[in-house]
DNA sequence: TTGGCATTTCGGTGGGCGCCGAATCGTTCG
DNA sequence: CGAACGATTCGGCGCCCACCGAAATGCCAA
């Protein structure tokens, strides 16, 4: 009656094999529809149908190129309130061996649309606040570059441009964590950085992100962050953490 | 496979009638269960086994009051995510004059969860911008309470603790004005104290408000906002406006 | 032009689930 | 206690839609 077509949107997204694509494409990617049919562990004409119904619904869209189609996230907006559904949904029970060292990695270091999240993504924010570049301001949640950070952006080579859309920095709550790590230019700067230097690489065609070696020293050095972090296997329990029943 | 539960939850708000009990819920209020089957327009049981899905998926909570059981929201989390879902939505258009006078209410004056929205939610805002006890951020998309703005809430006696784990102010995107409104606990304490000065009242069990004589002239002297506003029935085209295809 | 590859369209099938009526449970009245 | 009422459970019906195979389309390379 009164439903402003809430419920259109979430039935798109309410679907496990299209669910699976859109998950799969918060890595910030373009990919074919063959590759995104893979993921789905659909036929290619199943996932055919899924992706034109996403795309129609604005959560995707589509660049031709030769024969091949490729397609990505329609928006920022798109991936931001795919991590929201993520935040309020269960911790999922392990299903598999293979599940379960997939969803280790996810939640050790992954692409978050164009940024980085996971431990890497909060560890390397968390740096940027001990060293004076970024602010945390609890009361108002709001993630802050200094000067100092603008400078070492500059340093950097990162394009930060006040004038644009998209805030600066932005906090964007980590689904696997529970806690925020920084999304925006900074966060857009920094991960487009890191790849371009080859210190973080994809794994396969998904989320899944693997530091190199020089990577290593990279975080060391740059930001005085260990990687792999201790206790890698065991979850560090941080403030900021949110209990869901 | 590697699917982190997208798809339960969104699954959840994917049927058109949990769809509509979750955004009248959306008003932030307690609810009984008839009252909701009324909403959705389907049979008692229905509702209830709908209902059922809800509280086990962690979207809506329950309270046994007798032989009634209230429903809300669970978090104001599931509203966030829910607003972020309706502003990925498209325009929805009217199917009955009914409904759009509905429509036309809502865009007006509503509750979203606990604060004012549409144009009341954002006029409110500017208004409280224009008198400097707000400062909107572009760069950072954030909204901060100023000292004058302090001062002001303590003359209204607003209850705002800075150690409470819900920022003072936050920027919450209003999916009928496309932009952004106040929320937080300034928001909630702004809306909870219209209510009780019976400035504002809900029109039915619903979100739509409606503005009391009472609380026109209030607008008029607190805050210098005109109610209703010039050419009500004409949506101003505001900035920060974003298209869709 | 022909062949090959990625993708889409079409028809048909099956399963899941939204829906309701009837019966049941629990609470609050008279 | 019994009647009334709100809410839930159960059984069964029907529809929607995800799914696939086969065929068609579009694009590129020889």
């Amino acid at each position: 009656m009164s439903d402003p077509q809430l419920h259109r949107v979430a039935a798109l997204m309410g679907d496990a094999s299209r669910a699976a694509m859109l998950v799969h494409l918060m890595g910030g990617r373009h990919l074919p529809a063959s590759e995104l049919a893979r993921i789905a562990r659909v036929a290619p004409a199943t996932a055919s149908e899924h992706l034109a119904k996403l795309v129609e619904g604005g959560l995707i869209q589509v660049q031709r190129h030769g024969r091949h189609r490729y397609f990505a996230l329609a928006s920022p907006e798109v991936a931001h309130v795919v991590e929201g559904i993520l935040s309020l949904a269960p911790v999922e029970p392990v299903r598999s061996l293979n599940a379960a060292t997939h969803q280790a990695q996810l939640r050790a270091a992954r692409t978050c649309y164009h940024h980085l999240a996971g431990t890497l993504g909060t560890g390397l924010t968390d740096a940027m606040i001990r060293n004076g570049w970024l602010v945390f301001d609890p009361i108002y949640e709001t993630l802050t570059l200094t000067e100092a950070g603008t400078s070492q952006a500059a340093v950097w080579g990162w394009h930060l441009d006040p004038t644009q859309r998209t805030p600066l920095v932005k906090p964007c709550l980590d689904w696997s964590e529970r806690r925020f790590h920084a999304a925006g230019q900074v966060g857009r700067e920094m991960a487009a950085w890191m790849f371009t230097q080859g210190w973080v690489t994809h794994l396969g065609s998904g989320r899944v992100v693997r530091v190199s070696d020089q990577g290593r020293q990279a975080l060391a050095e740059w930001f005085g962050l260990a990687w792999p972090p201790a206790h890698a296997g065991r979850k560090a329990t941080a403030s900021g953490e949110r209990s869901r029943s």
